[in-house]
DNA sequence: ACTACTGTTTCCATAATGAGAACAGTATAT
DNA sequence: ATATACTGTTCTCATTATGGAAACAGTAGT
């Protein structure tokens, strides 16, 4: 027996009054009725109902139940339409707006594992560094990284923590002075990234004002030019990692005190959240949890 | 699929945090859980778990649905908990009294059909004509005829409306004088039943004073005496009816003025009442109502 | 008395189901 | 690095439950 489908033929039968009339509805037969209402009768071990030829009537124990299988119906639609319309405002597409850096690294491997898990949510990614509203330049979501709060139009869900390391070449470091001290840094050829807000100013322990031949919006073109062993970087550590992993380019000043940064998913405050944000949402800050782990 | 069961295996399993737990609990096996865990978000058209090896998650969906789930199962619970009280409280005896001729008459067949519909329930019935206190001599139904409302401290349902037959023999109408008038009684030889509350004043037309040798708290004993031709008698139809039908004995006055009575069901008035009760005055309604229509 | 309708029960072919085994993946211990 | 132990999923197949058609019993209407 399917009890909910034996509850919502009770139901029917207690408004149309009639076997034959619930088996004609539901386009069934009239021995599949009686056969399922006997069955739940059985099941609650009382009469639900009274029938005489040509005539059914509910018992006294039967309008008690039927006053709570309609409460009863009446929860599971609740909870499928709840199912329903969340499905529905799934489906669509989400705008992100994320460094190109970050993007390119972390954020790839994050959106191809969630496009895989979510196929119903189209993803339209714009990857650049510039500052922009993300309300204005009609974006669902964004990628932040500060370590003061966030702008009170924005939630911001924080999703790592992160650092910059100065990064050279072994090559760069044996044909070079030595760096020891932050102060070192100034004998050398630092490369400068066009959007870093503290401009030439490094934040390592007080702070060191650098120089160097190059200027350039993109971290990654940086750390190219980095391994080829023309000069130093501030670079984020999800975009040198792997390069020192592998040994490419190696850290120096390690010791030194450097800011620590939280990445902060944004999204505009709104009333109500799509249930596709808040899913991908759900989904960054569990992706980077696992990362963390690894 | 049972798709409540599904319901509650997801509950459990939300719970429970594990397929292969979950199939302990309920003594089945992990295969079973996992398909039908799989059937009920085929239903729903939804993912409501994220399942890693040796992990299980809700999805955001999941969630909302779990909380209406756990819903659908409270009235659930409900709905089966007052079938079983209800079932419980049928249980029992009920202490029923009776007039002495309603209950060897209609009575006694009604409840022999009752009790074959209600195994469960046990009759205490005690026939007598006496006026008794029905709450304090412990009963929980009593029967009157009345043309009065009913005392403020009972319910009185209305099962039937009846009214008095004079009876005699044809042996003793072929004997004796002819009665055409009430008044014509006064001749005759008429038993007098004890508890009549009108004692020797029949209510035929403006009333009319009988007399007789014969005085009975019985209205069937004194129906063997009107059968015998022994005199005549102001009795129920219900008592006298088949006797007429068969010809045993022959109506007189049929014509004339007699009050018409209700037969109530008395019950103490009570802020709860007893769902066997409750069960026991339908039937007595719907039984006469039958009997009324045959 | 006959017909038309109701709901119930029987019979049987069909569909759904559950359990065990095999499989794939991951965490843990060695 | 490998073996073991655990998870959840899927496959296979015997078992069980089910639904529909037909027969049945009872009642209402003509």
């Amino acid at each position: 027996m399917d009890k909910l489908r034996a509850i919502q033929l009770f139901v029917r039968l207690a408004d149309l009054g009639s076997f034959t009339r619930v088996a004609e509805q539901v386009n069934s037969s009239k021995s599949m009725i009686s056969k399922e209402i006997g069955r739940l009768e059985t099941d609650l071990g009382a009469r639900l109902l009274h029938r005489s030829t040509r005539n059914v009537q509910l018992t006294h124990v039967g309008e008690g139940y039927l006053q709570r299988a309609r409460e009863i119906l009446s929860k599971l639609d609740d909870a499928e339409n709840f199912v329903q319309d969340l499905q529905q405002n799934l489906r669509g597409k989400l705008k992100i707006n994320a460094p190109m850096a970050l993007g390119i690294t972390d954020l790839s491997y994050l959106f191809a594992d969630f496009m895989q898990a979510n196929p119903e949510i189209e993803l339209d990614i714009h990857l650049g560094d510039e500052s922009i509203d993300l309300v204005e330049q009609g974006f669902d979501l964004g990628f932040r990284a500060s370590s003061k709060p966030i702008d009170s139009n924005y939630v911001g869900r924080p999703l790592t923590l992160f650092t910059y390391k100065v990064c050279a070449s072994p090559e760069y470091l044996a044909q070079h002075p030595a760096i020891s001290l932050p102060k070192d840094l100034r004998e050398h050829n630092c490369f400068v990234y066009s959007y870093f807000q503290g401009k030439n100013v490094w934040p390592i322990e007080d702070g060191v004002t650098v120089k160097g031949n190059l200027r350039v919006n993109n971290t990654m073109f940086m750390m190219e030019s980095i391994k080829q062993g023309l000069g130093l970087g501030f670079i984020p550590d999800f975009v040198c990692q792997q390069a020192i992993d592998s040994g490419q380019v190696v850290e120096v000043l390690a010791d030194a005190k450097k800011p620590m940064l939280t990445l902060y998913a944004l999204y505009p405050v709104r009333y109500h959240v799509p249930a596709k944000l808040v899913q991908c949402i759900d989904y960054l800050e569990q992706w980077f949890d696992n990362k963390k782990k690894a």
